[in-house]
DNA sequence: CTGTTAGCGCCTTCAT
DNA sequence: ATGAAGGCGCTAACAG
């Protein structure tokens, strides 16, 4: 099969521990075995056999990345930064996305159970126990995007509360006061942390009951689309929209051209991550950047960090990552109509 | 640390050959103790080393991924049929994306080496030669969307020449005749082959010097907001613009857009690829659908079947899989402006 | 049917 | 400074 350390150390004449002191650096070598170990290693196009060294205890080098299953850009964005950091810290990544119950869930930790020194996992849908299990799997994990008790691991989410708040009151400084949402997934935090972030913007305008704005939805196009239909049959009308994520309001676009409707002057339309396709969109969309590939980066080299403190004494850090709200063309201040007016004169 | 098969023996009074016998249901055990070591085994949670296993020459269960730096929407749905063959067939996936230069590329392959059992390969950029020196590595490896001799490798590319042609063929059908190219990447097989497609249209029908209406791009927007500004300088200006891929096609649009240049009336435009967020465009784009996914699904699903096949008889199979046109509402017929009279009266 | 034994390739004491 | 030997966890002969 492969070349081993046999061939290499026969080639050089050596023993075998010569060979490994030499490619490992662990101990001095006279200078000429040195280098005929190198050479012997090079001619034979020698490499470690991985699971050899394993074996042995050694790190495998493996990064495993658990994702949900992602949409398009969002997804890409943040493997990139992933792939980077690996990159540059020397490791490479396992990736097991598209995981949706929490049998699947447990199976694709445990496929990657020792082939990986360390777990990305971004699991917004995941609850404490689930968080609790993958931690008292011995690994080491660094969090994105998911709801786990401040100390007990690396984490690096990112402010969804904040992100929504500030997108709202945006729109309420526009003027604009029945403002529809369009829910993420109700099992997922990140969607539920923007569902707060909403309704706390909208409570300070004095806006407490916003049931009859807010409409189920995911954070797919289609389901943008079809959230679009109930939202244009509200009596009164919402005069915006934020969509429960850019992709969502793609789909809220699409429907609102197919009625006819004009963004922004009839209806506004905000989304959430601020993918780059909603620059290319009619009108460039309003929305909230993430720094999505930052944070993959952030999250690899900093498990990439733990993964090399022996001692495991480090303290675990656990951080909001900021967000930017983005105003493009497609938020403009309300038109002033009779329900407008009315709301108006009452609030 | 871990758990292994002597705990396990040791729990279930057996020897570690009886619980190996169990676990890899190999030979017939007495069914006493082949329930104890299934007890024991799950009370303490045993699973198999990897490492251990791999060591013996066993498989990895390892699917190695090589990409080009692949954008957005393309590189998601690629992914997603990636994973969903990988976990149909019990496979993990490596993976390793954004390399540039050869020597990167090389070592991603040497990191891959022995840690997983095939290669699914995306390398549009790649020569001969580096086909050659991925075949000689001796793993299975199945190629998507690259230039490889038929015969030597198991290989699914789409049809980009076909999907090029058709795509200009539709837009000479409307009566467009300075029908602008943006080129993809030079070293690209991908994109060399749209090129070919979009002259053999032209040529089809009279116009065999393109070279005026061929302009340097990339796979990416901004790539195609700059051309944009190229394409508006030039005289007679084109009436229909083929971005190298959707991408591209989208900061056509913007470009467009800024410069209060109507899509479709005053120039029409047609991307590739046919990802999603083309449906979303204003107007909506024409494009040419590339079936990503399931071409990654197959890919896996191929090279799965090529690893199980011990003796490596299974011929390898060559395919282009065919792409389809669709036409939306950012292509329709040309108007009869002056310098159109000229060239039709011409042609 | 089942236990014992020999490695898979490597690193690491332990002697020398 | 260097070689010999043990063992990481597991599977596959090999004896019973």
């Amino acid at each position: 099969m492969g070349i081993t350390i046999h061939d290499v150390a026969r080639r050089a004449g050596v023993s075998i521990s010569t060979v490994s002191r030499v490619l490992n650096d662990t101990t001095a070598v006279h200078e000429d075995k040195r280098r005929s170990v190198i050479e012997a290693a090079e001619a034979l196009g020698y490499s470690p056999n991985p699971a050899a060294r394993s074996l042995l205890g050694k790190k495998t080098g493996g990064i495993g990345v658990l994702l949900p299953h992602v949409g398009g850009e969002f997804f890409a964005e943040l493997l990139n930064g992933l792939d980077e950091a690996a990159h540059a810290s020397g490791h490479f990544l396992v990736i097991s996305t598209s995981y949706r119950h929490r049998d699947e869930f447990n199976a694709a930790i445990r496929a990657m159970d020792r082939r990986v020194d360390g777990l990305i996992v971004m699991a917004p849908e995941l609850d404490a126990e689930g968080v609790a299990s993958i931690l008292s799997s011995g690994n080491a994990v660094s969090f994105i995007n998911t709801l786990v008790e401040e100390g007990s691991a690396d984490v690096l989410n990112f402010d969804n509360f904040g992100g929504a708040l500030a997108l709202t009151q945006h729109l309420l400084g526009l003027g604009h006061r029945r403002i529809a949402l369009i829910k993420g997934p109700s099992g997922a935090w990140d969607a539920q942390e923007r569902v707060r972030g909403y309704r706390a913007a909208m409570a300070e305008e004095g806006i407490e009951d916003t049931a009859s704005l807010e409409f189920e939805g995911e954070y797919t196009s289609i389901a943008g689309y079809d959230a679009t239909g109930a939202i244009l049959e509200a009596v009164p009308q919402p005069t915006a929209i934020i969509a429960a994520n850019d992709d969502c309001a793609a789909g809220v676009l699409s429907a609102l051209s197919e009625a006819g409707v004009s963004v922004p002057h009839a209806v506004a339309v905000a989304g959430f991550d601020g993918i780059p396709s909603t620059q290319y969109t009619l009108p460039p969309l309003t929305t909230v950047r993430v720094p999505i590939g930052e944070i993959g980066y952030r999250a690899v080299s900093r498990l990439a960090a733990r993964i090399e403190d022996q001692e495991g004494e480090v303290a675990t850090q656990y951080e909001t990552v900021p967000v930017e709200l983005v105003v493009r063309k497609s938020t403009v201040a309300a038109l002033p109509d009779s329900a407008d007016l009315g709301a108006a004169s009452t609030g």
